[in-house]
DNA sequence: AAATGATATGCAAACGTTTGCTTATTCATA
DNA sequence: TATGAATAAGCAAACGTTTGCATATCATTT
């Protein structure tokens, strides 16, 4: 079986007892130590390849220095994008980060969050799923940090959060293809029940009727969180409401299949039809066209959600609730074109 | 500051020990309970909310029920469906996954193997840097689970490895660039050091070669691993041969600048240029062009890399030494095109 | 020569589990 | 009525750390 240099391992091959090694190789200052034993307290944990165990100091009160991070698909890249940049801001702390996918499924969800508390880590990040609130009370009863993003954590008040303006998204893109010239619109979105992310449908809604675009031209169809659905919902939407001049795509995933819908129709993007996307999948870039679309700044999501994280565990209870909504930015490829 | 229910709290409330709601927790058959002791300790832990720490009872010789995973770079589609794919099979077993990006950096991989030993992980599976040899050294010796995946470690030779037959993609691809017709070829590479990976280019050179085409009509340019760098190389590649019909990218990454370059300087696919791909990104279907690639079956990779490490997890020492090589598969797509 | 302070290190308890050992009660069998 | 299973549960050690407390040796100072 696997064994593990202890600290008494290395004690006795120092001469010294497990105590004083301790001491040394923590450089800790409270206690004087000679030279000669400190140096040969690091030869023997050298020699024996000691390798502390973070497990068995945290019990003595130590941090765990352990994050766990949920989110709904991370093969999704707004949410690798966040992993990825929170991660970065973790090992520079020396944290290390345990990767859950929910699946957007909320027993799947209780369970992590279950097994995470058995870690005992010290801090989770989580987008969570649509019994989030009802999941996550057992860590607010055992105290446990919690930042939530991207999606709100419906009904609860006082919690961290860091999300995207999704309402901004909606209304910015629709405003910024109307001022195209744009009347006649389509929008595919995800059927969720997710009261914030049904905000970018209605910015879309919102922004047209104050623009005087009659709401009979502004067309909404909205299916499941896929590839897939999004060709099946691009079909539909152009089937049933040939006259529209552009399609305002409010998720990446179904965008990409839509892009294959529109290609396999033969339709030119944008000659034939705009192309409006929320978010910045790296396929934007590739194929002929650069798609424009609403940039989200993902990293800097993960990483403002990663350091309020950090805050906490650091300062304690002390520092106060916050939300943090950040304004996403439109960035013009050539998939829109002007419709005067 | 945070406060967790322990088995003693929990004892209390019951009227028992420590010992007894241990056993009962935990389902034990060695030892008699009886129904009312078990109903009240259940009680008791349910009402506490008691929730075990893992770290404590792998001090006991219990699995830490921790996974450790490390990628050059993860948010490479290739490398985060290898963790979707194996987190999946982790967490239906009861681990955890740490995820951790090494950006290739040796340093960063030293330092993260040494923080997961220190985690006492179950396993370990990492794609190795340059200097992986060297670095997992410490992890033989203190007889960590371990998989290597994608890449080999050079001059280790009893190692656990689940990698795609680089050799026979390049061939596979070259071979059928060269049944449509395509007798000037463009091949472009990163520029690495992993002798695995090289492997790509030689095939490409030793396909070129054994159907009597002059190898000079084979032009070979290598880079850095980015998208820019696909962009640079592929303007270089065109610039000093215009005469080649097709490019055949060895690196997903790359390939999305250069079609990028290709779209800006408005050549065609396949009309122009055939472009082939090894590797399925997921803009493969976006854009005007679902691209003929060369599919590695990522998610089988992950998966594959998870289910030998269980396997060394549950059976111990006894399982002999693999290496798992997975072919890949030509996937028709529309950007290469008939060149007679 | 005794007291002080600086230097150096050992001892043992504690963290939250798990588990081998022990004890105690009940109940059927010889 | 002993005897020994079967049932039930407590005690305490151990896992690998950390750290408060105690001890011991010096070199100074009074």
């Amino acid at each position: 079986m696997k064994q593990y240099t202890t600290l008494k391992d290395v004690a006795k091959l120092a001469g010294t007892t497990a105590a004083t090694v301790s001491y040394v190789l923590n450089d800790k200052q409270d206690r004087y130590i000679s030279e000669e034993t400190r140096r040969k307290v690091l030869e023997a944990a050298e020699k024996l390849e000691y390798v502390k165990s973070i497990g068995a100091s945290s019990l003595k009160g130590k941090s765990r220095k352990l994050i766990g991070i949920l989110v709904p698909q991370f093969e999704n890249q707004f949410f690798t994008r966040i992993v990825v940049a929170s991660e970065e801001v973790f090992v520079k702390h020396g944290y290390d980060l345990i990767i859950c996918n929910t699946w957007d499924n909320p027993e799947r969800e209780k369970a992590i969050l279950n097994r995470l508390i058995q870690q005992r880590v010290d801090g989770i990040i989580l987008t969570p799923t649509r019994n989030g609130t009802e999941n996550t009370k057992l860590l607010r009863k055992v105290g446990m940090n919690m930042v939530v993003v991207d999606r709100p954590l419906p009904g609860v008040k006082d919690y961290f959060w860091v999300a995207t303006n999704n309402y901004g998204c909606g209304y910015i893109g629709t405003q910024y293809l109307i001022s195209k010239g744009h009347t006649h619109i389509g929008y595919i979105g995800w059927n969720s029940d997710i009261q914030d992310l049904q905000a970018r449908r209605r910015a879309v809604m919102e922004a047209v009727d104050s623009n005087s675009i009659p709401i009979e031209n502004l067309h909404i169809v909205e299916g499941g969180f896929s590839a897939d659905e999004g060709y099946r919902l691009t079909q539909k939407l152009l089937t049933e409401h040939p006259d529209i001049s552009v399609i305002f795509y409010g998720f990446n995933v179904q965008a990409l299949g839509g892009v294959k819908y529109l290609h396999d129709q033969n339709i030119q993007i944008p000659k034939d039809l705009s192309v409006l996307i929320i978010g910045s999948p790296e396929w934007i870039m590739a194929g002929n066209n650069c798609f424009t679309h609403l940039d989200m700044n993902d990293l800097e999501l993960g990483k403002k959600a990663a350091n309020l994280l950090l805050d906490q565990i650091q300062k304690g209870e002390e520092i106060p609730f916050q939300h943090i909504i950040q304004d996403c930015s439109l960035v013009e490829g050539t998939s829109v074109r002007d419709n005067f």
